[in-house]
DNA sequence: TATTGTTATACTCTATAACTATA
DNA sequence: TATAGTTATAGAGTATAACAATA
């Protein structure tokens, strides 16, 4: 049996285990923000624009209720903020407080901390390559998020 | 906002979103063989030898009663055996039959052709830089299941 | 007493469907 | 009737702790 014939070594299962070791270890940098994770993608999308809630769900590829849930723990920390909209009175914008910038500009540079962590025994050269590569993987795949 | 500014450039972020991503799409192609992705690391380190449940878990890095659902569900669809030791009667080996054998030929062929699939975008060389830079990171984070 | 494995329980994350209010 | 959002519920996956059998 070649290294090759092993499930292990395969990309995808290799993909999957360290995407998990990736965001467990966010979920560790974050925890002392009161954030978890799946937040600090409501806090990037929310960066860009003031979006209603379900095409915050969209944007993000998950359910409807989850940006419910996601948003009342947000509100809650003070970070978002619902605005019934005037003209139709079923929808709310959702819009980052001050508050909520500050925490998404952590949460960043705590990703981008993390990434160096990840990467440090990779030279240059494999680094851009893998960056690269991820980026034209989250297009060709169109992953939500991104 | 620079793009290396965002939350979602991070390598961090992509490498969570592509992990879900191949375990769903991996999930979807062993299913028909009546395995989920979780039993396929099963399969493979059962490949390489006989352990003890407990021994198992640890090489997993899962916890001791997910062994036991997961064996149980092995069981029940007659991949693997537990054989009681008669040294110490505390311990069981759990070894593959012969459909586990082939069951784990099979989903070891469709995550290699998942590869393919998910990569089908890259060139040779980046292929091989990614391949080359995950076995580096598995090895340097000591990721189970490798 | 310590260890192997099992069972009971609980927690997180997620989706679906029933519901409320507005349109 | 249809849509935006909410709530109720259920399922998958996980871990911890209490337990049984054996050492």
């Amino acid at each position: 049996m070649s290294a090759e014939d092993t499930f292990t070594s395969s990309f995808a299962f290799q993909v999957g285990k360290l995407g998990q070791f990736a965001t467990d270890r966010f979920a560790e940098r974050v925890a002392p923000l009161g954030l978890r994770p799946r937040h600090c993608g409501v806090l990037g999308v929310l960066r860009a624009g003031q979006p209603a809630q379900l095409d915050l769900a969209s944007a993000l590829g998950v359910s409807n209720s989850v940006v419910v849930n996601m948003l009342d723990e947000l509100e809650e920390l003070g970070a978002v903020r619902r605005v019934r909209e005037t003209e139709d009175r079923r929808r709310q914008r959702v819009e980052l407080t001050a508050l909520g910038r500050t925490l998404a500009r952590k949460a960043t540079r705590l990703a981008h901390e993390l990434d160096r962590d990840l990467l440090a025994s990779l030279d240059d050269a494999q680094t851009a390559t893998l960056r690269d590569a991820f980026r034209a993987l989250a297009k060709e795949h169109g992953l939500p998020g991104g």
